[in-house]
DNA sequence: GTGAAAGCGCTAACAG
DNA sequence: CTGTTAGCGCTTTCAC
């Protein structure tokens, strides 16, 4: 039996004046003389009130809260982006209601109507179900994340900038003397594929490399997948040092245990780019040189998003958010030495 | 300007009965007509009827949501317990408020005003301040989580069972042929430190083993922190094989950069076994075998208990989740070859 | 079995 | 500058 929460009648009684000035007190409105809104402000103190934000959101129509629907918060990525969007709710001091959606459209639904009926102000989603499609008739503003977003056009989404990524990556590689990698990207259904393929095609053309003539395997994004593409590379007739751009993380460090697996050397034999800038890619021997997305600032931004939207200011376009590059072991410095077939 | 959403009002006039006999079918209640209650639920589907939480935490005291206070939701250790919690939480319909303390005593008090201003029905923290004594007084029920929640007596609390972690580890090591591990602990303020050596201590003694015997080194629980320790244990005098079992994942990881670092191999001239079972040890080389903290069940049991505490029936006691080990390729095996001379 | 009415704690007119 | 009043949407007596 936990004893009654003081309401603001309470305060109001103890300071001695109606509700409503006890209110505007709290709120700190201006009209009020500064004794009142003291002695307003010591009862308050006094009897321990905290304001109860059920029914301001009840009576003003905002609840103080967001919902955060991602995939899996034990996905480094989407822990930083997590981490982002919390820290900038907290200085606004909202709360976020949080869920995994675990890439499975009917869990993605089921939160989706507990934010509604939570009555968030907003919501931030990593999109998994296409259902998303009449997001207006929602009820709810919204802002997407992550590269599934970008299917639904005219809504605020927030990722990063693949292009620029990209271009980062192979200017790096470039410097360090590798003028056309040999790609791992992910299986053909996959956006995110196509998405990769075309920034480095691009990227290729202008710097004079024929983008046709640049080897591409293909596999799950999994360790797996990137071990198995290796040993498939790795099968065929090469000449010389290999390197490789895998399209994130996990697979190029399967790459990096397929090239040991065979006896070869990373970055001797073999150099490898990464993508996606998980923690673990610092603690692989040798150390992955990747390109990281900023997890982080792509959460904040949504938030900061998130409130334009609430705010009634909407943008409704895609906010890009740049990626940068770490250097750590995994590349071989190949621009001091005879330059190779390719660029 | 978004349209107003259905009230149960909505629903009763479409389905020509009055609120509360409304509110009655949709709560599910017995004492109501088949006959009206498909009407009711009928006219609710209808209008796109969707409760709402505030009124109804407002009316019922019970606001649906739980708050969780954890460091930082991008350690992959507390990213399994807010996953834990997250599901758990979701299966039983309640939402989540999650908010990241970053050990900051300052940031865990507004992060708990901010809870009870929402009006959850109870909380799961990682205390970082001891000003969380006068628990009671707080008007929330609790549950703390981790090792830093022992420090409360009478407070429900789960965490991971150290003593049979290390129990399980020593055991392994023995099999393995590793009678009296050297040990890389925390710092000497800490409490975890005390915890594990008390551990390994206890243990030793069943064993036949003199703990006075056993090397110890401590240092910071980072990355760095094991490295150094290592390299000051490979400074000392020694002979043969060396086995370290450090305290923590990040610091077995640091020690095994150490041994790298010396031009000596792990396993074949170190042994390595770590403690937390975080994902990066899967990607070390070789890799880390570990004992994991069950982070994931941690979380699920703690909402669990915190139900019950929410219910009204407190168990306040600590529960200890076992850990589990990870083999995988750190530990030589030197079972076969003559005995070390210790054990 | 169903309806009418009260009230959870707060804010927002509207008076004074 | 401050008080009075009317709800926000819902559940819950208490009547009928």
């Amino acid at each position: 039996m936990r004893k009654r929460r003081p309401t603001i009648i309470d305060v109001a009684e103890r300071a001695g004046v109606s509700k409503s000035t006890a209110a505007r007190a709290l709120a700190g409105a201006e009209s009020i003389l500064d004794e009142t809104r003291e002695r307003v402000l010591a009862a308050a103190k006094a009897v321990g009130y905290e304001r109860n934000h059920l029914a301001v959101g009840m009576r003003s129509g905002r609840s103080g809260m967001l919902g955060l629907v991602i995939p899996d918060i034990t996905n480094p990525f989407w822990a930083d982006v997590a981490r982002g969007a919390l820290d900038r709710a907290a200085e606004a001091d909202v709360s976020l209601l949080v869920f995994s959606s675990d890439w499975d459209p009917a869990k993605e639904e089921s939160h989706l109507r507990a934010l509604r009926r939570a009555r968030v102000d907003g919501a931030i989603v990593n999109p998994v179900s296409d259902a998303l499609d009449d997001l207006d008739k929602f009820g709810l503003p919204f802002v997407l994340i992550g590269s599934s977003a970008e299917r639904f056009a005219d809504v605020s989404s927030v990722g990063s900038d693949i292009t620029q990524a990209v271009e980062l990556g192979l200017d790096h590689l470039v410097s360090k003397g590798h003028h056309a990698p040999t790609l791992i990207v992910g299986p053909k259904s996959r956006l995110a594929r196509t998405r990769f393929l075309n920034a480095v095609q691009r990227h290729s053309i202008k710097r004079d490399v024929d983008p046709a003539q640049l080897i591409v395997e293909d596999g799950e994004y999994t360790l797996e997948g990137g071990r198995l593409a290796m040993l498939r590379l790795l099968d065929r007739p090469r000449l010389g040092h290999i390197c490789v751009f895998a399209a994130n993380d996990m697979m190029a460090i399967g790459a990096m245990m397929a090239v040991r697996e065979r006896g070869l050397r990373c970055p001797e034999d073999v150099s490898i780019l990464g993508f996606d800038g998980i923690p673990s890619g610092a603690f692989t021997f040798p150390g992955l040189t990747t390109i990281a997305k900023p997890g982080r600032d792509i959460g904040a931004r949504a938030v900061e998003s998130l409130f334009d939207e609430i705010e009634g200011r909407p943008e409704h376009g895609r906010v890009y958010m740049p990626c940068r590059l770490i250097d750590r072991a995994s590349l071989a410095d190949l621009s001091r030495e005879p330059r190779k077939l390719a660029g």
